[in-house]
DNA sequence: CGGCACGAATGGTCAAACCATTACAATATT
DNA sequence: AATATTGTAATGGTTTGACCATTCGTGCCG
C-alpha cells in the first residue's frame, strides 16, 4: 500500500502549476523548443502572483523539463527531457558516501556486457559501420601515442555509448550515460596513462566491435566485461598508489 | 570535452544558495534530521530576500535534499538523499513515451537476474534466514488463494528488494527500486489473478530463495530471470486482451 | 482533570517596484 | 555602403513589506 499514496500535501499553489505544466509537456501538448509565455503575463493567466510563478518555474528547471533563458527573446523553453537528473542524483548519493567506486565499478561491467551482447544480437549494417568508423578514429589517437590517451577516452565512451544504443532498450542508454558521467570523475584522478594501457585498450575496442560485426554474442559480452574490468583494476590500482 | 564543463549561468543568487547548502548536506556539516534556521533568519544569514530564499529552498526540496513542513514546529528539515527522483525521472520518460513497458520488462529481467546470482553468492545466514521468513509470508498468502493476490505480489517485490539488498551493491537496489516503482502502473492494470498464476509464481520464489540458500548462483540467476520472464508475459498476454 | 480558545512561530501567497541582461533597431561613424 | 555605437524595450532576477493559513504550545475555563 505505502506506494500506491503519497503523504497528502496541503494545497501548495507553486505545485498545482508545476503539475498543470508538466502534464502539458509530458502529454506533448508543449514541445521541445516551444516557450512558455513570460513570467508576468503566465502569472496572469494563471492567476498567481509572479513569485509563485517562479518557484513553480523553479522546480520544472530542476526536473530538467524547461530551461530558462535571460533577456529580450529569452523566457522558459521546453526541453527534451532526458536522464540528466539520474546522472545528479547519482553524484549526489556518490558524494554522499552511499555509493562507492567500487560498486560503480562492478555495475558497469555487468551492463556493459549484457548491452555488448545485446548490440552483438541486434546490430545493422549500418550499426556496424558506425561502429568502425569509430574504431578508425580510436586507432587514429592510439597512433599519435599517449599524448592522445584523453581524446582516446573519450572515443571508447563513444563507443560504448554507441553499443547502448545499437542494443535498442533506452533505458541501458541511459543507465549506462548516468554511470559514465559519474565515473568520469575518477578517470581523471586516477586513470594512468602508459603506453601499455592504451596498447591493451585499442586492442579491447578492436576486438569487441569485431566480435559485434560478426554476430558472436557470448564473446561480445564477455569482451567488454573484460575491457571494463581491465579499466576498473588501472583505477584500482593507480588509487592505491596516489591516494 | 562536451561533459567536463556546463554553460556558464549568470550569477544567480539563488543558485549559490542551493549550493551552499547542499555541499553542507552532502559533506555531513548538516545531517539527516537537522533543522534549517526559519526562512526569515535564513534570509538574513545569507544576505538575500525572502523570495530569492524560497527558489532556493524549493529547488532543494525538487532534488529530495531536503523537506518543508508548515505550521509553528515546521521548517526545512534535511532528509537523507535517496533514488526518489530517479523513479520520478524514470516515469517522465515513461510518460513521455520514451521508454516502453517492453524495455522496463526486459531491463528488469536482467538486473534482477543478476541480482540474484550475485546474492546466492554473498547471502548471509542471516540474510537466508530473511528470504524464508519473507518465503513463509508469501505461503501464507498463497494458501489464501487469488483473494490475497495483491498481497502476494508485495511480498514477491519484498523478497526482489531483499535480494537487492543481499547482493551487496546498493547501486542494484537503487535500480530495482527505480524499475519497481515504475513497472507497478502497468501491474495494477494488467496483471492477471488467476490461480495458475498464483501457484506459478509461488513455485517460483521457493526455488529462487533456495537456490540462494544453497549457494547455486547461476541457478538462481536463471530462475530469477526465468521467474521475471514469466511475470512479463503474463502482462503481455493481458495487455493484448484488454488494452 | 480535560477540553477549548488564544497567540506566536512558521511556511505560503501577493503586490509593486527596481535592477541586469539581452536582442534588435535606429543612428552615427568611417 | 559597411560597420560601429547607442538607445530602448522585453524579459528574467531580486528586493521589500505586507497579509494569510497552518500548526503547536500554553494557559484559561468549565
Amino acid at each position: 500500500m505505502s506506494a500506491l499514496f503519497r503523504q497528502a500535501r496541503q494545497n501548495r499553489i507553486f505545485q498545482d502549476v508545476v503539475d498543470q505544466i508538466q502534464d502539458a509537456i509530458l502529454d506533448g501538448k508543449i514541445s521541445p523548443g516551444d516557450r512558455l509565455p513570460a513570467e508576468r503575463e503566465l502569472g496572469e493567466m494563471l492567476g498567481t502572483s509572479r513569485g509563485t510563478l517562479r518557484e513553480a518555474l523553479r522546480v520544472l528547471e530542476q526536473k530538467g523539463l524547461i530551461e530558462i533563458r535571460l533577456g529580450v527573446g529569452g523566457g522558459s523553453v521546453v526541453k527534451d527531457p532526458g536522464g540528466e537528473q539520474m546522472t545528479e542524483s547519482l553524484a549526489m548519493l556518490i558524494r554522499s558516501q552511499k555509493v562507492s567506486l567500487h560498486h560503480l565499478a562492478e555495475f558497469r561491467e555487468d551492463v556493459e556486457g549484457t548491452v555488448t551482447g545485446l548490440a552483438a544480437k541486434r546490430a545493422t549494417a549500418e550499426d556496424i559501420e558506425q561502429l568502425k568508423r569509430l574504431l578508425q578514429a580510436a586507432t587514429a589517437c592510439w597512433k599519435e601515442g599517449v599524448q592522445k590517451w584523453s581524446e582516446f577516452v573519450r572515443v571508447d565512451e563513444k563507443v560504448h555509448m554507441a553499443l547502448a544504443r545499437i542494443a535498442g532498450n533506452p533505458l541501458y542508454a541511459l543507465v549506462l550515460k548516468t554511470v559514465h558521467d559519474n565515473i568520469h570523475i575518477y578517470y581523471d584522478r586516477f586513470l594512468p596513462s602508459g603506453e601499455d594501457e592504451l596498447n591493451e585498450n585499442h586492442r579491447d575496442l578492436q576486438q569487441i566491435v569485431d566480435a559485434v560485426a560478426e554476430g558472436q554474442v557470448e564473446r561480445a559480452g564477455e569482451l567488454a566485461r573484460d575491457h571494463v574490468r581491465r579499466f576498473n583494476r588501472y583505477m584500482v590500482n593507480k588509487k592505491r598508489q596516489i591516494g
